[in-house]
DNA sequence: GTAGAAGTTGATCAC
DNA sequence: AGTGATCAACTTCTA
C-alpha cells in the first residue's frame, strides 16, 4: 500500500494559480490532501515597515487567491492561520498529519531566516521539505553559484550569467482541480472540513504573539492608529480560517480617511487584476516592443502612468514573472516597427534588474543592508537620531511632502496617498535625500520606502537606494538630478505638481517647479504665498549639492563606501572631517538591536564588496 | 597584471 | 527645440 501524501502548500511570496512551479510540484506529489495555508505572520505585521497601502494591497490580494481556490474546487480556500509560522507550522504539521511541505523558495534575509528555522522543525517533525524557485526569472543561488559566490553588481554580469543559464522556463497553466484539505476521508463539504480544521486546533497553548516593539505603529511614525486584534485566534476566531480585515491590525481609522479621497486611484490587489493589466498591456505591442525607461515620463499620474504599473503584482506573486516575460515575447511578435529596445532599457529589462538585486543579496546576505557610503548612521532599524536637528528636520519634511521643491514634494506625496511613484522619480527623491542636497544616509529614505511602496521588495528597495545614493551598482556621484530641469525635460507643465501640491496649481509653467522664485505679485496672483501658503525651501540646493559633491569626491578617494571598514566602525566622519575640514553630519549613537529578526552583521566584514561575498550564506 | 572599454536612465552649453 | 560636445572621473569587466 502506497503510503498517504498530504500536503501543506505555504503561500508566501507567490498570491497565485498560474505559473506557479512550486504549486505544480505539490500537486506532482498526488496528494490526497492539499491544506492552502497562509501564515499571518507577526513579524510582517510588527516587525517590518508597512503602511495601509501596503497592506491593502496583500488582503486584498490573498481574498482574490482564496476565490480562485474555491473557483477550482468549492469546498476548499485559503486556510489564514494567525501566529509566528516557526511556531505555529510545527503545530500544524501534526495536528493535520501534514507528510509534505511545500512553498515557493523566498531568498530574501529574513525568508532565509525563517525558511532555515522551518527546515530545521520540519527534520525534527520528518515532514518533508519540497522548495521551488518560482519568484524570480533565475533562481538567486543558481546564479550566485555561478557567479562564483559573488554578488551580481552590474546587471551585464546578471545578463552573462542568465545567457549561460539558458531560456526563462515557460509559464504553466492554473491547475484545473486541487485536493481537499481534510482530516478525515468521509468529509468533503467545506463547512465540515473547516469545523474539523477549527476543532484541530483546540489546546495549542501559549498562543502569544509578541508586540513588544511594534514599527508601524505611531510612536515609530507608523500608520497603526488602534489596537491589533488579528492575533486574539489562530483561525480569526469564527472557525472561518477567513482573510484578517483592516480593522484587525489596528489600521481601520487610516482607511477611512483615505477612502474619503479619491478612490479610483488605489491600486487594486489580486491575480485577476495582474492578468487583466498584463492582458491589456500586450494589447500594445509598439509600446511593449520599443518601450525604454529613460524615455518613459515619471511626470505622469497613476491613470496614465507611463510604465507598466504591474510590480506590485510581481512582489506578492500575483503576476508570475515567467508569464510576464513570455507574454511580452510573444505580443512583441506583433510589432510591425523596425526600431525595437532591448536589455537592459526595455520591459525585458526591467525583470533583469530585479533579478539582479535579488541576487547580489543573496550574494552577499545579511550584511548586504549595511553596505553604504559616506556616513555609518543608521545601522539598527530601532528609532535613533540623525545626529543633528537639522538632518531630522529635513527627513520629516522629505516623508510629509513639504521640502519647498515642488517635484519633490509631489512625488513624496504621490508616494504616501497611492503607494506607488515612477521609477525616474524615485530616482530623484532618493538622490535628493542622499547625496545630492539633504546628506542623509539612504536607510533612512529606504524607511520611508519600506513604509510606503506597495510594491516594497526587500532586494530592490535597498539596492536601488544603494544605486542612488552611490553606495553601491553606481558609482558616478557628480551626475545628480535637477530639481527643475530634470522635471521640466518631461512636463514643463507641471501636471503631477498641480494635483498633489494643490495650493501651487494656480501658478504659471515658468515657475511651477520653483515657485520660490516668483516675484510676490505672481504668488499673490497664483493666491499661495510661498512661506506661508507653500513652504520656503528647506535648504539652499545649489549650495548643499557643491559642498555635498565634494564630500563624494573625498569620500571616493578613499574609499569609504560599500562595506569599508571605516564606514562600519564609524570612523569614516572623522578622518574625513580631519583631512578635508569638512563638517558632516555628526554620528548617531548606534542602538543595537537584540531583537530576534535582526542578525547582527559579523565582525570580519570589513573588506570591500568586491573581495568578500564568496564564502557567506551560498549553501 | 594592466590597460582600455563599458557602465539602465545627467547637466549644461553651443549651435 | 533638439542634437551633440563637454564636463569629470568612478568602478567593473574584458582582453
Amino acid at each position: 500500500m502506497t503510503s498517504d501524501i498530504r500536503v501543506m502548500f505555504w503561500f508566501r511570496t507567490d498570491l497565485r494559480l498560474h505559473d506557479s512551479p512550486a504549486l505544480q510540484a505539490a500537486l506532482s506529489l498526488n496528494p490526497s490532501a492539499l491544506f492552502p495555508v497562509w501564515c499571518w505572520d507577526p513579524n510582517y505585521v510588527y516587525k517590518h515597515r508597512v503602511g495601509i497601502n501596503r497592506f491593502r494591497f496583500l488582503l486584498e490580494s490573498m481574498q482574490t487567491l482564496s476565490d480562485r481556490i474555491t473557483e477550482i474546487e468549492p469546498n476548499s480556500q485559503l486556510l489564514v492561520v494567525r501566529g509566528e509560522p516557526t511556531y505555529l507550522l510545527p503545530l500544524l504539521w501534526s495536528r493535520w498529519r501534514i507528510t509534505h511541505l511545500v512553498f515557493e523558495k523566498d531568498t530574501s534575509a529574513y525568508g532565509r531566516r525563517r525558511d532555515a528555522a522551518i527546515l530545521a522543525a520540519a527534520k525534527t517533525a520528518s515532514v518533508i521539505v519540497v522548495a521551488v524557485q518560482g519568484h524570480h526569472l533565475y533562481d538567486p543561488e543558481e546564479v550566485t553559484r555561478r557567479n562564483k559566490g559573488k554578488p551580481t553588481m552590474t546587471i551585464s554580469s546578471l545578463q552573462k550569467i542568465a545567457d549561460g543559464i539558458g531560456n526563462v522556463p515557460k509559464p504553466l497553466p492554473a491547475p484545473q482541480s486541487l485536493p481537499l484539505p481534510k482530516l478525515t476521508s468521509n468529509l468533503s463539504k467545506r463547512n465540515e472540513l473547516l469545523l474539523a480544521l477549527a476543532e484541530s486546533l483546540k489546546g495549542i497553548t501559549n498562543f502569544a504573539v509578541s508586540d513588544d516593539i511594534d514599527l508601524n505603529s505611531s510612536a515609530f511614525g507608523g500608520q497603526r492608529t488602534e489596537k491589533v486584534n488579528c492575533y486574539d485566534s489562530i483561525d480569526g476566531g469564527n472557525g472561518e480560517f477567513s482573510v484578517p480585515s483592516i480593522q484587525s491590525i489596528g489600521m481601520e481609522t487610516i482607511e477611512n480617511e483615505r477612502g474619503n479621497n479619491n478612490d479610483s486611484f488605489k491600486i487594486k490587489g489580486g491575480e485577476a487584476e495582474a492578468l487583466t493589466r498584463l492582458e491589456k498591456l500586450c494589447k500594445k505591442p509598439d509600446y511593449i516592443a520599443t518601450f525604454s525607461k529613460p524615455n518613459t515620463s515619471p511626470g505622469n499620474s497613476i491613470q496614465d502612468a507611463s510604465t507598466t504599473l504591474l510590480s506590485p503584482y510581481l512582489k506578492f506573486g500575483c503576476l508570475g514573472v515567467r508569464k510576464m516575460w513570455w507574454d511580452i515575447e510573444e505580443a512583441k511578435k506583433k510589432y510591425k516597427g523596425t526600431k525595437t529596445t532591448t536589455p537592459p532599457q526595455n520591459l525585458n529589462g526591467q525583470l533583469l534588474f530585479r533579478d539582479m538585486y535579488a541576487c547580489a543579496e543573496f550574494a552577499v546576505g545579511d550584511n548586504f543592508t549595511r553596505i553604504r557610503v559616506y556616513d555609518s548612521e543608521g545601522v539598527s532599524i530601532t528609532p535613533r537620531p540623525l545626529g543633528d536637528a537639522v538632518s531630522e528636520q529635513r527627513l520629516a519634511a522629505f516623508k510629509e511632502g513639504r521640502t519647498g521643491f515642488p517635484w519633490i514634494d509631489a512625488l513624496m506625496r504621490q508616494l504616501k496617498q497611492e503607494g506607488w511613484m515612477h521609477h525616474l522619480g524615485r530616482h530623484s527623491v532618493a538622490a535628493f535625500l542622499t547625496r545630492g542636497q539633504c546628506w542623509i544616509s539612504w536607510e533612512r529614505g529606504a524607511e520611508i520606502f519600506d513604509e510606503y511602496l506597495i510594491d516594497w521588495d526587500p532586494c530592490s528597495n535597498p539596492g536601488n537606494w544603494m544605486w542612488l545614493s552611490c553606495s553601491a551598482f553606481y558609482s558616478q556621484y557628480f551626475k545628480l538630478y535637477g530639481l527643475v530641469s530634470f522635471p521640466s525635460k518631461y512636463d514643463a507643465s507641471g501636471k503631477l505638481v498641480r494635483q498633489y501640491c494643490p495650493e501651487l496649481a494656480n501658478f504659471p509653467d515658468k515657475f511651477i517647479y520653483e515657485p520660490h522664485a516668483a516675484p510676490l505679485k505672481i504668488q499673490k496672483k497664483a493666491g499661495c504665498i510661498i512661506g506661508v501658503d507653500y513652504p520656503a525651501p528647506i535648504l539652499d540646493e545649489k549650495k548643499q549639492k557643491e559642498e555635498n559633491m565634494v564630500r563624494m569626491k573625498a569620500c571616493f578617494a578613499k574609499q569609504f563606501y560599500g562595506t569599508s571598514e571605516e564606514v562600519l566602525n564609524g570612523t569614516a566622519d572623522e578622518i574625513l572631517k580631519g583631512s578635508h575640514g569638512i563638517s558632516l553630519p555628526s554620528n548617531a549613537k548606534e542602538i543595537s538591536s537584540t531583537t530576534p529578526w535582526t542578525i547582527a552583521a559579523s565582525k570580519n566584514s570589513t573588506s570591500k564588496l568586491k573581495r568578500k561575498a564568496s564564502t557567506e550564506e551560498t549553501k
